[in-house]
DNA sequence: CTGAAAGCGCTAACAG
DNA sequence: CTGTTAGCGCTTTCAG
């Protein structure tokens, strides 16, 4: 391990101080433009490398964000993570990722070392479990800036931003409807996750207005966060479920693209035509969705701006007086992708 | 923002000094039960959090990683980083993941900023056109630990974790060989990037082994690294030309499972029969070549494994002293899945 | 324009 | 078993 170079080696050879050199450093207009020269010409010269811990400590700002999302192997996640980095990078921000992995009590170490390395802020998407909110509080009580997104906690007074998912599920049930589909089955997730339950709101919604009945046969409560390859063979037990009822559904809007896609090779190996036995609509966008064939339809969430947004309200609440500020919400509209999986009209390519 | 309380606030309120405290919290065998029962209650009572930042100050130690990858919304990469995080977390080490989004000046930014926040290691996958080195050579000469894996510099003196793409290549292109192809097509990548080179050896080496002949038309090199849909893209146009040809070829080893996939959507679309007329085999396993139809056949580099065993090669750096420490080099087999686009004996499911 | 000095919060000799 | 002291590297008054 080499010997670090620091602030004073530079001021030493200099014949100056360390507070000089840290002036210059920072380009502070009191300093002379030839001391700077020179400050800038030994600092390569040296290799110094500034010791941001140091200076973090000093100033009492990491110019870190912590970001904790439930798995970075999403494509949701890791797109909204590139939507805040995109924001705050040139702000000088670097992120920090943890993942949750879905657990109650990794989310609390998570958020626990983040606040130990005085982050600046936070921003977190909610494990699948969580019921007690109380290390979230913790968060806010030690002053440091929060946003939720897409899984959040409606009644923290904190920074938001998710999808609206029942104009979503409203939206994706609807199209279904105009596609003739008359028995609609809805895979939902389990319903003590808010987004899972403004889905099944929207759906139960969007039957009611077409003046449908409403079959609690066919809304199936799942639990629809796991590994991808398990949400398949979720979705296609639940299809077989589904296409041995006396009255078989003719379309499913399911509240996870991959228990969608399950059960679309569920319907092709059992010869069931998609979409014109049975129709589908995923949520989520994930770029499979657009390879299994016939294509799926699915609810894209723009999970990207998503990030930017989140990075914009934490921007915010560090730029305002606490004493002015007022926590942000946003509600993003998610888009309809019409595929083959629901389209009546169109000729399915084989 | 609260006022943070400190160690020497606990100290005070306990009646002893900082350094008392300091002690109970690490647990050191030279504090009695009772004062640390004590402490621990003060420290929940008044919500004490650690200031890492200080403490990694003085310990010129910061129980961080970090970890540079090209983009963190691919496959290939979470599954890294999560099979990195698993082994290091019960270490006590956070990540920090930078993403240099395949430019050169970003992972120059990124590799000052972990440097500068004083990181304990760095592991790294190097960017698409880096071709100058001294950012990596930095981080050597300050002394940092560092482990870069799957594309890596093979030049370069330090831990290596990498997957065997000769072999990979040659497997797959075996493979095909095997089902009766004759004249296999290769969609190769930039050839600066060494994996897409040690793809293109393995290759050629598995054509000559088998006696056939090496026609270099069917071997098309271009930029296999953009966002998913556009190489998707790219690979219907590289189909069509193949598809082209006086000679038609029988077959397409490609380097990206995306293209390979854009190539499948080509075929179909234009009634050339998968795999009979034209047998495919992509590269990484994504989940989506799991699912298009015909499912594709391609490799899996195992890439959790890959971060598990780069968490290790950097623990193990740790641990050795620098006078007894030689790199280590891990060259992992990449398992070829096959699947129905490359079996000719199979029947297609449709 | 520059320097001296104090201190961010914690840890680790060293001393008792 | 506990306290004293110094200092990690930087920033920032305050003083000139």
């Amino acid at each position: 391990m080499k010997k670090k170079i620091t602030i004073s080696d530079i001021a030493r050879e200099l014949n100056t101080t360390a507070s000089t050199v840290s002036r210059a450093l920072s380009d502070d207009s009191r300093i002379s433009k030839a001391k700077k020269k020179l400050v800038w010409k030994k600092v390569s010269e040296l290799q110094y490398q500034p010791n941001s811990i140091a200076s973090a400590l000093r100033k009492g700002k990491s110019n870190v964000i912590g970001v904790i999302v439930p798995t970075s192997d999403r494509q949701f996640f890791a797109s909204f993570i590139r939507g805040i980095e995109e924001i705050v990078r040139e702000e000088g921000y670097r992120l920090i990722i943890c993942q949750s992995d879905e657990q109650y009590d990794k989310e609390c170490t998570s958020i626990d070392s983040l606040l130990n390395i005085r982050v600046d802020g936070i921003i977190a998407s909610v494990a699948k479990n969580t019921v007690d909110f109380s290390h979230f509080k913790k968060i806010e009580s030690q002053g440091v800036p929060l946003v939720l997104f897409d899984r959040v906690i409606e009644t923290m007074n904190v920074n938001l931003v998710y999808s609206d998912d029942y104009y979503g599920a409203y939206r994706a049930v609807s199209h279904l409807i105009e596609q003739g589909c008359r028995r609609i089955a809805h895979f939902a997730g389990k319903q003590h996750i808010h987004i899972y339950q403004n889905r099944l709101k929207g759906y139960l919604q969007a039957i009611r207005d077409h003046h449908l009945p409403v079959d609690d046969e066919l809304i199936i409560e799942t639990d629809l966060i796991h590994d991808t390859y398990s949400i398949l063979e979720i979705g296609k037990v639940l299809a077989k479920k589904l296409s041995e009822m006396p009255e078989r559904p003719d379309a499913i809007f399911s509240s996870s693209d991959f228990a969608a896609m399950g059960a679309l090779q569920f319907f092709k190996e059992n010869n069931i035509a998609v979409p014109d036995e049975m129709a589908l609509v995923g949520y989520s966008n994930d770029f499979s969705s657009s390879v299994i064939e016939p294509s799926l339809t699915t609810l894209d969430q723009h999970t990207s701006h998503m990030g930017n947004e989140a990075a914009r309200h934490f921007l915010y609440q560090i730029i305002t007086k606490p004493e002015y500020f007022k926590p942000r919400k946003t509600l993003l509209k998610p888009e309809l992708v019409i595929r083959n999986s629901s389209l009546r009209r169109n000729v399915i390519p084989t």
